[in-house]
DNA sequence: ACATCCACCTGCTCGC
DNA sequence: TGCGAGCAGGTGGATG
């Protein structure tokens, strides 16, 4: 899926595109694109027409639009969702799940997710000055929110009792980290994904969420990561950052510090990819209470 | 509360 | 060419 800086490049684009106007004609072509809308494809029409979009707004993965009314209009792309602008003369694809049309008549805002995994919904607005909405807030901020507290994110790291990894994807810990910004950082800090979380230094957990900042920064300074034209900006874009990654999806290439062939696991039921020469696999836990 | 696993989908690539 | 297996950037809900 795209990860945060995808996320924040599609935010941008809404903010740029969509804000100030008033939503006019909505479809919703496929039920499970609107799966999270108890409502059904009339009701959640009917709840965005006349409407005017307020803001864009992001936290970790998930977007929202603030609409007029305290309501807003929320989406996750899951791992192929798209948010396009496209004027309205553009042929529909196939992969169109939710078309949103404007009073203006200008260009429309299409859902198009090939694997349907993503989705929109529309909620209450929860408090100024986010609106973040009640559905997102066991979401914890993600590191390029000014208001995340690196001390709190660190100490509840270390009082967890799991693999670095895990932890790292978890988005009720730290959001906006997926698979690809996980193996980077982690790369960058040198940690194995497995080490377990509880014998992390504090000062190894801060160089921690300053790599994923400092990666997260980086990707989104080149539009984010594409290996597809799946992952887009609101324009059908790819972003450039993918030429620039160390670790994902590096397979016995050369690492970039040391030159050692990089390895591919599998966890998670997914791959991680890691340096054997910087990154060596923890020794197994010690039993619990030994010493 | 916390930790872990799996279902939910489509489409592409690879090996036979 | 065809076919099955394996793989893909995520999450919520069910299970311990």
């Amino acid at each position: 899926m795209p990860e945060l800086p995808e996320v924040e490049v599609v935010r941008a684009g809404l903010a740029r595109s969509v804000v100030g106007r008033e939503i006019g004609a909505v479809s919703a072509r496929h039920p499970r694109s609107i799966r999270r809308f108890p409502g059904g494809p009339d009701e959640f029409a009917a709840q965005l027409i006349g409407r005017t979009v307020r803001a864009a707004a992001r936290r970790g993965k998930y977007l929202w639009l603030p609409l007029s009314d305290d309501q807003v209009l929320l989406g996750h792309l899951g791992m192929s969702g798209q948010l396009l602008v496209v004027p309205r003369s553009v042929p529909e694809s196939p992969h169109l799940r939710v078309l949103i049309g404007f009073a203006d008549d200008g260009p429309d805002l299409r859902f198009l997710d090939q694997r349907t995994f993503g989705g929109l919904w529309v909620e209450p607005a929860g408090e100024a000055p986010d609106h973040l909405p009640l559905s997102l807030t066991h979401i914890a901020r993600d590191p390029l929110d000014p208001l995340f507290d690196e001390t709190v994110f660190v100490s509840r790291l270390r009082r967890r009792r799991t693999e670095i990894k895990r932890a790292l994807l978890d988005q009720t810990l730290i959001s906006g980290v997926g698979n690809i910004y996980a193996d980077e950082a982690l790369w960058r800090v040198g940690l194995h994904g497995g080490r377990p979380t509880d014998r992390l230094s504090v000062a190894k957990g801060r160089e921690l969420v300053t790599a994923i900042r400092e990666v997260m920064i980086e990707a989104l300074r080149q539009g984010g990561t594409s290996f597809d034209s799946l992952y887009v900006n609101v324009n059908g874009e790819s972003g450039y950052f993918a030429r620039a990654l160390n670790a994902y999806g590096r397979q016995d290439q050369p690492c970039a510090r040391c030159g050692t062939p990089m390895r591919r696991e599998s966890f998670m039921n997914r791959s991680s990819y890691s340096c054997p020469g910087c990154q060596p696999r923890p020794r197994r836990r010690r039993r619990h209470g030994s010493r």
